[in-house]
DNA sequence: CATGAATGAGGCTTCATTCAT
DNA sequence: GATGAATGAAGCCTCATTCAT
């Protein structure tokens, strides 16, 4: 990720770099060998770094797992932010936010194995920093189905849903996807997902 | 201490009170507290049993693990059964077999804040049990899909899917209830991710 | 110590040679190196058991500090109750109250280089069982002293002192002996104290 | 951090002032915290320098701990020889000299709680410059009761005691008075002891 | 001289597993 | 079969000390 960047300046400021190398080390391993299976030496190892230099940085493994759930949130954020301002079609757009939130949950965490025990801490831990990333997806989601709406284009009346709990049920539907056992399946069902579903909500 | 105590009958089958007994308080300390929380001293006293005992019915700590999930599978093959046998319109029909299914999952393991630790083991160790009755559950709902083609209820043509891709996207859709916070609101999605999919599957 | 007593009852009941074995490895360790330089390896090795096994009689460092602090103290409570029992002359009944205090101290722990360490951490953690003790001992002294007055053998009066100061003076005194360099000055220091300060106290 | 400060005086005599800062630091919190439980970092930090900095005066925290009681040694060098330049009778000189020299160990040391880990200590490491000073002192006692029984105050053989028997006598009971729970108590008690003791050498 | 990031040996504790009774 | 005391590997964390800047 940051290859060319090691500047005097940066090497002062506590040298990031080898925080980032800490957290890009965990996350692997994490991701690869469970939290538990994970010790504070392998990330060590992992991370090119003495055991002590990881209390440098992080009081603890469970901050330091934390830390990494604020990383992965910002990510996401970042992501949907993105997504969030582009302009398409109704379709097109619910898709793309939809990609952006579970295709990175499922990218980066339940591409592993032990992505579940992520996650489970995640909510045990850390939830806040995924709280809020999370209220931020369900509200773009709720834009959108209010602009459909009022666009015609969508009737969640006609399901007997109110225009919150139709935007709850396409992104409960569209978390299903996340469990896929490979990408192609996880793209493939995901778009049926949100075809299906916005099929429902037609008028 | 248990010298003279259980019927000959329980003697002859190898005392299965026991083993049920250890089952039973691992299920519960697994739900309530994880399973790298909970240690084999802790099954054994719940069970009322001494830790030695444990080895006596299981290998290891990993395999009595598998033989929870295993008894877990046991029982959500029979719901499913029941569930498939009884007739239904289908929408109603659909809904049986997926509150059986996700209800199971969500009841049983979701309800607990380890659930997703415990499904995660699921993944790494003894996939093999749930994946039968996954394949019957796949299977379950494949049908009802072909039934309601027949029947002129489903078009999956119409949204452009084989008969086969309806049935893994309404699986796959279902699923994402699971993630509910709480039973009603999971059963209220669970309600409107069949009715919008279904919905988006007419002809 | 204990050379021929493990009977089956004796093992049975939780192996009890096995708690007094690390009690007294751990008190020769601690008396030899300090409470921080020995470490539960150390204890571990001289109690010829695993490193896990001292967790089963004691549940951390401290608290078998503590265990050998009331194992100390019980000692120290009979040997002055054996003391105090004796009939003999004021001088010599004194002095032997005290050689089974100071002696009691500066055999078991001032002959060690790390006996302050050992009585300084008595102050914070199980100051609880000393105090007792020491109560016992004071109480002891002061009884003597008012048998002395009662006597006409003594006079603290004429010294300026009440009959308790008279004790705590006394005490006082006498404390000064376990900080002999070894065990003949010991004695012959306590001796002269307690003939001197009686002295003082004559009418 | 600190660029252009301490006067080119300072500068030129190895900056004084910091390894003072570093031994005053040090003292303190050894004296709250214990040695064990003061880390160097806490130092570091208490004297406003860096860690690194501490290796530049001391070569370890034993050698650090050396220089503290030196340093102390010599203070109470000083307030020795003061006491034993005074001209006083016999009682009050005598008291002067212990309150110089228990008082010194009383407020310095056992005024905090992890005292006795720093006498111990002590007693270990850096004896030497605790010798020296406790070689002087005896010496003025033991000139002290010389002079005594020179102006017939005193008659040790009457106590069956050597003069240096007597002297040796007189300071081990006062030492007692360092244990004392607090400086009342300590002045009281020192008092005392020397009281009784000296009549009890009285002809 | 001064800094403080980095090191890594060593400490305490937990717990799955074994085995003599 | 049943027990539970015993084991010891492995984990997390601390901190005295070093060294490049």
């Amino acid at each position: 990720m940051s290859t060319a960047k090691s500047s005097l300046a940066a090497q002062r400021a506590g040298a990031p770099d080898k925080r980032e190398a800490i957290v890009a080390a965990a996350l692997d391993l994490f991701r690869h060998y469970g939290y538990r299976r994970t010790s504070m030496e392998d990330i060590a190892r992992a991370a090119s770094v003495a055991k002590g230099t990881l209390y440098l940085y992080f009081e603890s493994k469970d901050q330091l797992f934390e830390a990494i759930c604020r990383s992965l949130a910002d990510e996401l954020a970042r992501a949907l932010a993105e997504a969030d301002a582009r302009t398409l079609p109704l379709e097109e757009k619910l898709l793309a936010l939809m990609e952006a939130k579970m295709g990175f949950v499922y990218d980066l965490i339940f591409s592993s194995p032990h992505a579940s025990e992520l996650i489970e801490s995640t909510r045990q831990l850390p939830s806040a920093p995924f709280e809020e990333v999370t209220a931020m997806f369900h509200d773009a989601v709720l834009r959108l189905v209010r602009q459909g709406v009022r666009n015609g284009e969508l009737d969640p009346k006609r399901a007997g849903l109110t225009e919150k709990e139709a935007a709850e049920t396409l992104i409960a539907a569209a978390i299903g996807a996340e469990k896929a056992a490979d990408e192609t399946t996880f793209r493939k069902q995901l778009r049926s997902i949100v075809r299906l579903t916005l099929r429902g909500l037609r008028p």
